[in-house]
DNA sequence: TTTTAATCGTTATATTATAACGTTTAACTT
DNA sequence: AAGTTAAACGTTATAATATAACGATTAAAA
């Protein structure tokens, strides 16, 4: 397996923070070019966000900020996330009103997403006929879209080949 | 323009008492062939939802209930809400936690949704070429579906060839 | 008809998110 | 550099969404 990216994501079996730091400079950059400010409170929260692949909800983000920014309060995090979403560097899983990191920022940013039940992993897949089917058939529609979610929950391969956990078996 | 069915939604623009009992007759039958309890509450949850093609709230719906159901509670509605689920005659619309009647009761439940910013409306469609194109990413990332919430917010057909709002103009 | 399971009533509370307003900090203007 | 404006943040309060727990009632099964 190679330490590069996360081909299938977990902490435990790629270089995450190889990972986060490739995502935090990524980060850093995008907000210079853009002439947005990546302040001390949104870098923070970023770097809360990209602990791990876990799709990661807003008040466990503040239970996690407190110890680093005392004010820390609702408002401080959901203005992070407001923040970080407009800029791409983060998706919002609508279907747990939770939070990943985006690991395309920046570039084509409506993502497919997998999101396992067992580990909480999410990954994001960029799944380009999907896509493309998918404008398609907005456009028979007749509809403007402004936004897009397509999450998908389930097992991943990797929690697959565990034991236990009366986790499998599903639907197609 | 046919009375039959709901050719892009809105009560003014298509039968909607026969696209109502349409949907309560099928829940109806749908209800006695599995053998399960279609109670009055349940009945008259799924008929508020029914009132409009709108994606609707759980709190407005309690709301709704109440002059008919002086007990009713937040949990009388989500327990409400959880059986039309689970009997797959309403959406949840992840992205608004919101829910909207289903159309295709009983049939392959899945469905993209278009979700209107201006009216609300929530458009089903069954979208084959996205599912398989869905089902196909998803076998390749080796991942088991339990299941799929698949939502694209914007502007519909008909809110566009209306004048004003500025809520015209868009990504596709 | 007894037993069991499902549904509902009720109270309480957990979780998620926003509003509003004043203060501080950063950026822009001259 | 000083004054001005806009962005970000602190803070309090509260709105909106959702679930837990437990007893009472109703329906179904034995």
């Amino acid at each position: 397996m190679t330490t590069q990216t996360h081909p299938n994501l977990s902490p435990l079996e790629h270089n995450h923070s190889q990972c986060v730091s490739e995502a935090l400079v990524t980060a850093e950059h995008l907000c210079v070019e853009r002439g947005v400010q990546l302040t001390t409170i949104r870098h923070k929260v970023l770097e809360l966000i990209w602990e791990s692949h876990k799709a990661v909800k807003a008040y466990e983000l503040l239970d996690r900020l407190k110890p680093l920014q005392q004010a820390a309060k609702p408002a401080t995090i959901y203005r992070a996330l407001d923040f970080l979403m407009e800029q791409g560097l983060i998706h919002r899983v609508e279907s747990l009103n939770a939070f990943v990191g985006c690991a395309c920022s920046g570039l084509q940013h409506e993502q497919l997403l997998l999101i396992c039940k067992n580990c909480q992993e999410v990954e994001e897949r960029s799944a380009k006929k999907v896509m493309s089917a998918l404008s398609q058939e907005i456009k028979q529609a007749g509809f403007i879209v402004h936004s897009k979610a397509i999450e998908v929950h389930g097992i991943c391969a990797k929690c697959q080949t565990l034991p236990g956990d009366s986790v499998n078996s599903g639907v197609s």
